[in-house]
DNA sequence: AAATAATCTTGCCATATGACAGTAAATTAT
DNA sequence: ATAATTTACTGTCATATGGCAAGATTATTT
């Protein structure tokens, strides 16, 4: 088990080597398989996953039942429905694999503890609550202001892994176009690149 | 000053009613005038504000240099740019007030030592960035699935006060359409209302 | 009250994206 | 390998929204 991967992540000068330990002793390794569902709409998430390697995706259906992915999850991020965690409700997402993968689990009364006793780890906790809300409202801002070509551009530029193993149609829905619109996309910007 | 004011906004079964005075105390009562900055782009959030009364606009500008609205805060909302409060950066927003209006401030030192001090008032803390989250996720779907049209009828039934007391350009930013664009869905749904 | 400025509406045309259908290509199952 | 299924691309046409500019209306200042 590589300290290096769960510094990367909780990351915050108030935690300490020792709390890190404390931490790190606290989540679980997991396999999980293409196709395999982490959550589950309905369910209630009590968990969320590190993600050491493999590709995952999160979507919810809209009112005509079609499937919205709101997110992909790479190696380093966690794959969390904060909603569900944290108000104890029933989730509406779904997260998926796209590919077989590793995770490390931490239950939610396990994060509880953690999040009451070491002061550090609820900081973290805030800040990356924070930046979640910061990456999410920058989000609807690029939703209301970039062209759908600017939006898959920049996907490609940030996260090149999903562009090449994510079928189009879930990045179509991610970006919100149909795979029809998209695959014109690509035909245009092929000029670009 | 009203217990039912504070009673309503933070509201978690984990806060008892002492702790619920605690609180209130660590507030202070502000005016604020028609047309004044609450937070300014480039400075640190070192606040929050309770509204009691009046209405709020947050905006950024965007890489044309053009304002983008993106929240609206009524009376009982909580106008706050977490971002810049929590992660201690300097702001990309503006805070401007829309009307003259009366709301409790509390600055970050000391909501930290409610943070770390009372266990009901982290929950709630944490309770209520789970619930932004998930209402800024919604909102990100909507601008994705649904027609500025549809968006600008629930603002009505949402938020009818907006409506009335809002520029329509304002109005347009925030469902990410021009001013001119709103005009003409005003003009179709007459008919509708 | 008049002058000025800001806001809202409207017309014209351009463009991005959607809906639907048909075909091609790739993947998966038998 | 073959068949079946899913996925990706393309054509045609429809629609929503944008860009720009000119008026009309409303609000603000003098």
């Amino acid at each position: 088990m590589n300290i290096n991967f769960f510094q990367s992540i909780y990351d915050h000068p108030l935690i300490q080597r020792n709390d890190l330990n404390v931490i790190m002793n606290t989540h679980e390794r997991i396999n999980f398989s293409k196709g395999s569902l982490l959550l589950k709409n309905g369910k209630m998430a009590n968990e969320y996953y590190l993600i050491e390697s493999g590709l995952l995706r999160a979507y919810v259906h809209d009112f005509s039942g079609n499937e919205i992915t709101t997110d992909f999850y790479c190696a380093n991020d966690i794959a969390i429905e904060v909603s569900s965690l944290f108000q104890r409700i029933p989730t509406k997402e779904n997260i998926i694999a796209l590919t077989n993968g590793i995770a490390w689990k931490i239950d939610f009364e396990k994060f509880q503890n953690l999040f009451h006793s070491i002061e550090g780890f609820r900081e973290w906790g805030r800040a990356w609550m924070a930046r979640q809300l910061f990456i999410s409202k920058q989000r609807k801002i690029e939703m209301l202001t970039k062209s759908a070509t600017e939006r898959y551009k920049e996907l490609i530029k940030d996260n090149p892994a999903i562009v090449q193993h994510v079928p189009i149609k879930h990045i179509a829905s991610y970006l919100g176009i149909t795979d029809t619109s998209l695959s014109r996309i690509r035909k245009e910007i092929l000029f670009d690149l």
